[in-house]
DNA sequence: TCGTTAATTGCGCAATCACGCAATCACAAC
DNA sequence: GTTGTGATTGCGTGATTGCGCAATTAACGA
């Protein structure tokens, strides 16, 4: 990482990956991408209940993920930075390109792939 | 996010994310900047038991986050590809943003000074 | 004031995670 | 073969997380 890391940005880093790693939350900061929403609309487009949604957002809040804007009775929620998204990107990028190279390898050696599953140890 | 995410995408990013969710996997990860290293090498520059270095290094593995070789009778370990190091220092840049901006907020108003040991070293 | 809608919070339980310890495996040297 | 070193695995336990339910707060309109 170019400059050395400390024991509390490894934890501030670790902390934040928290952030995003659920299935839920991961759902929430899609739905959160182009504009923002408030609480009922990211719950229907996650999937998941009021309450459940709610849960989820006051971590990712308080953990710096996202901003919270109360207007009149609604609140509404946007992602706090856009090198978040960057990141997501580039992290997605990479797993599909591995998935690719696998799906690649798998159709090039099929016969020995076959072959390995079937003499697994037992 | 462009693309639109499935259901299935959000939950390989969701756990993804979930591998470096924790301070110890987080100070692995910058111990393998440079260059691939060995557990025992990784374990004493994270600062943890061979044993738990080798459990954080099972699940970093099995989510393709790094890469083991085995040499003679060491095990290297390397990162997999490194956009993941691009998306941690997007990621730590943008805290260490808004650290720096909450830091220049308590000094406009000292009576809430929050002190941020985050910031300081790195 | 009361009723309604939006959102948050406290509680309890089930599920998962993290860690140390001991045992085990893999490989090299003897 | 035996010994030694590096690394992994299985197990048990304490800690943390995730979720639903019910209660609560906040803001609006009648």
């Amino acid at each position: 990482m170019k400059q050395p890391m400390t024991d509390a940005s490894c934890e501030m880093l670790g902390d934040f990956f928290a952030t995003f790693a659920h299935t839920t939350r991961m759902r929430i900061f899609c739905a959160l991408q182009g504009q923002p929403k408030t609480v009922t609309e990211i719950a229907i487009d996650a999937g998941v209940s009021i309450t459940n949604v709610s849960q989820h957002l006051r971590l990712m809040r308080d953990r710096g993920a996202v901003i919270a804007e109360k207007r009149a009775q609604n609140v509404y929620y946007h992602i706090a930075d856009p090198r978040f998204v960057e990141a997501a990107i580039l992290i997605r990028e990479a797993l599909f390109d591995r998935l690719r190279h696998e799906a690649e390898q798998a159709s090039l050696r099929p016969s020995r792939r076959r072959l390995a599953t079937v003499l697994q140890p037992v």
